[in-house]
DNA sequence: GTGAAAGCGCTAACAC
DNA sequence: GTGTTAGCGCTTTCAC
């Protein structure tokens, strides 16, 4: 167990000084070529790597992002994921991850663990977080870009859509194929603006039309497939019984479909049923599934480079609007007479 | 802008020496009540975070970990990350990602580049790394966990199962259902063993059953639901044509349902087709998916247990099976006459 | 272009 | 217990 070279042991090698050792590796073109390749090969015999702290230190840089998500495996969030982690690898920054699984005070504890470990920037999902991870956030000067909604009225560096248009996008459908009784399908509203915004939207477009949504018509589930499960047999024991279940996530369609073939309901022609995302499952899912398409590669995208750009060149759009769009497949018709 | 406060800062506010405050942070039960009440007082009243490139460097540890995936968005590798996230956090330790999309020689580079960061540990998957990486690891002295498959030739730490006898469990399955024609549907098997042994076991199960695998009833498509459509376009055009398709991985067989459905062959009246992994989207297919499940979790929390017990007290066993299941459902079939 | 030396901010002996 | 101090390994002025 030898102990690991470090620049000193290269720079004696190669007859040179440390500095010089430090410029051939980070900055080859300083220095003269005979010196650079009695550098790199006194690296190469000693297998020499170097310290990625001490050069932190040094640096005042870590060349690291931290992103924190409700859940890692909801196939929007990981397709998210693929999309930052290959945006920062090509900008030569490392993504650090975690997941909070909707719990507020687990997502500022991973805020706090990440701003210690000094990453550059953070990358967070929704607009409800506790306020202590702003406070936090702004001690530490550290750069942030919210995904997935937009919030106006505060300063937040967002990337994101409108949620409760797109609830609005869903409702407008159903009630355009003649549903009065709609009932909506979400996670907790609490702590998740996304799920409140959606609702609201669908309560909007039902209002403009003369209808009510009615408080016991609104369900609460886990984002889960067996959520999607209970949240339709919750719907079905509703008086009125609603025509169309919407689902604020396709995750939670699925489940619902799946309960419904189960309780032999026909879908869509005695219920519809929506979702949210257009996650790829949903098109071939069958029946295939209505729903909203969020465009998950744009929005990792776009937030890596806002949040690379507030880095470097310390110049970024404050808010990114994203269009979203009505996907409609065979999971919702007309309402049964 | 001010600078961020450092420990000096902290101390000389709490009027102790920069040991006692480092103490009372690290280790508050080092301290006197009073000491540590000043010092926290300190550290609240400058929002002081300390520096972890810093305490890095001193302590020589990063508890830091890298893990290499194929690609971040199928599912089974997302349900891992899951676990492995959580895991590692309880134990304090940071995950770090990154994706190779199959290609081997950006799988070396992420490697290096965990290394210079000072990750203590690494997770990759499968066992058909560039021998370049290994060299690596072994020269850095970095432990490491290979996932997914078992070497047992080689002296690596392994966390999974006999991708072998999966393939043999599936032909099994299908031969006492009548099937001879059987055609596989993976993806490159070059530099990817688990493609390669689920195939050598299906071969071996039909050699034991005195039938032949035809090498032109291999077919090799992107791990994606439009590799499974070209697949099985592919296998409705060979001749004898089968009447079963082995596919790799669940995600090629949505994508081989789908294009049967619509091409109009009947699932699994005229063609039955399998999957591997059995992801949770599995059983709720139309029709559900039969197919292999891999304990997908288990992997992911044993083998984060298995590093960390490797850098905390390099003793954890080289070889870690788990045991796999057939998961027999509607997609296959008896044979058609 | 190259070498010497001064930090980067923290921890862990060690002496008191 | 607490203070002092010597590193941890690298980068980067600043002379030469």
């Amino acid at each position: 167990m030898i102990a690991r070279p470090k620049l000193r042991d290269v720079a004696r090698l190669a007859g040179v000084s440390v500095g010089s050792a430090s410029r051939a590796i980070s900055a080859p073109d300083q220095v003269r070529p005979a010196t650079l390749a009695k550098v790199e090969a006194a690296v190469r015999e000693l297998s020499y790597v170097r310290n990625g702290a001490a050069r932190a230190l040094a640096l005042r840089r870590t060349f690291s992002i931290g992103a924190i998500f409700p859940t890692l495996n909801n196939p929007i969030y990981a397709d998210s994921i693929q999309a930052i982690q290959q945006r920062l690898n090509a900008r030569n920054y490392q993504l650090l991850i975690a997941s909070h699984e909707y719990d507020r005070s687990r997502e500022l504890a991973s805020v706090r663990n990440f701003i210690d470990r000094g990453i550059e920037g953070i990358l967070l999902v929704g607009t409800d977080q506790d306020p202590a991870v702003f406070e936090a956030l702004r001690l530490a000067q550290i750069p942030y870009v919210l995904m997935w909604s937009l919030d106006e009225a505060a300063h937040h560096h967002c990337v994101g859509f409108s949620n409760e248009a797109g609830g609005a996008l869903m409702a407008n459908h159903l009630l355009d194929l003649g549903h009065t009784r709609l009932a909506v399908l979400g996670g907790q509203r609490q702590f998740n603006e996304r799920a409140r915004l959606r609702t609201q939207g669908v309560r909007g477009a039902m209002a403009a039309r003369g209808l009510a949504l009615a408080e016991d018509h609104i369900l609460e589930q886990p984002f889960t497939f067996e959520g999607g499960r209970a949240g339709l047999r919750a719907a079905m024991a509703l008086h009125p019984r609603p025509t169309a279940l919407l689902c604020g996530t396709d995750i939670l369609s699925f489940g619902a479909c799946d309960e419904a073939r189960r309780m032999g309901i026909e879908v869509p022609e005695q219920l519809s049923i929506s979702g949210f995302d257009d996650i790829s499952f949903a098109a071939m899912s069958v029946p295939a599934l209505t729903t909203v398409r969020v465009p998950i590669t744009q929005i990792g995208n776009s937030s890596a480079d806002n949040l690379i750009a507030q880095i470097e060149e310390s110049e970024a759009p404050r808010h990114e609007r994203l269009e979203i769009e009505l996907i409609a497949r065979a999971s919702t018709g007309i309402a049964p007479a």
